[in-house]
DNA sequence: CCCTGATTCGC
DNA sequence: GCGAATCAGG
């Protein structure tokens, strides 16, 4: 029987299929299952597919060693409260290179629907709140929608989506995201 | 607040 | 070789 988490031929094949086919590494290893996200881009660097497609900016990638917390951190970043992440295995968007559709709506005027207990005033605005309008800015019944937005974006994913008017999303199957 | 890949380093 | 922890960017 072949162990979980062991990369067989078989594993390491899908591995570069689905990351030379633009897969992200949270996503190889949502499909893969047994392996984080981490595992996957530890593997694609040891087989040397590092940067399938990045950005150029290569050349400046100067990389000062890191001190050396390694794995036993004796003391966390000086006020570093509630930032508990690192292998998050999610699979959120699925963008294969050509998925062009004829779904160009003559834009449905976002009639996404928005929980009013995520709405918030500009006084309850935060950076990293979508600050897409809702309601007439003239009156005092204006929200903001206030979900979460990416860092430095505006806007959260799904405004941003109407915003910028990518294309449409294709959902990708989701394996157990345990560990 | 979330995600992405890149790198380091203990096992 | 493997992968968690961490960094740095978006």
């Amino acid at each position: 029987m072949n162990e979980a988490g062991a990369w067989t031929e078989e594993r390491v094949e899908l591995l570069k299929k689905l990351w030379n086919d633009g897969l992200s590494a949270s996503q190889i290893a949502g499909e893969l299952g047994s392996v984080t996200r981490n595992a996957v881009i530890g593997k694609v660097h040891r087989l040397g597919l590092s940067g399938r497609a990045k950005s150029p900016t290569a050349s400046s990638t100067p990389r000062p060693a890191r001190k050396a917390p390694a794995r036993a951190p004796s003391h966390p970043m000086a006020g570093n409260a509630g930032l508990t992440r690192g292998a998050n295995a999610l699979a959120p968007q699925y963008q294969p290179e050509a998925e062009v559709e004829a779904e160009a709506a003559p834009m449905p005027s976002e009639d996404v629907v928005v929980p009013f207990s995520e709405r918030v005033t500009i006084m309850d605005l935060r950076e990293y709140m979508c600050r897409w309008p809702m309601g007439d800015p003239t009156t005092p019944e204006f929200r903001f929608c206030g979900a979460r937005s990416s860092t430095g974006l505006p806007y959260c994913s799904h405004h941003s989506r109407i915003a910028y008017q990518p294309a449409a999303d294709r959902r990708r199957d989701r394996r157990n995201v345990g560990r």
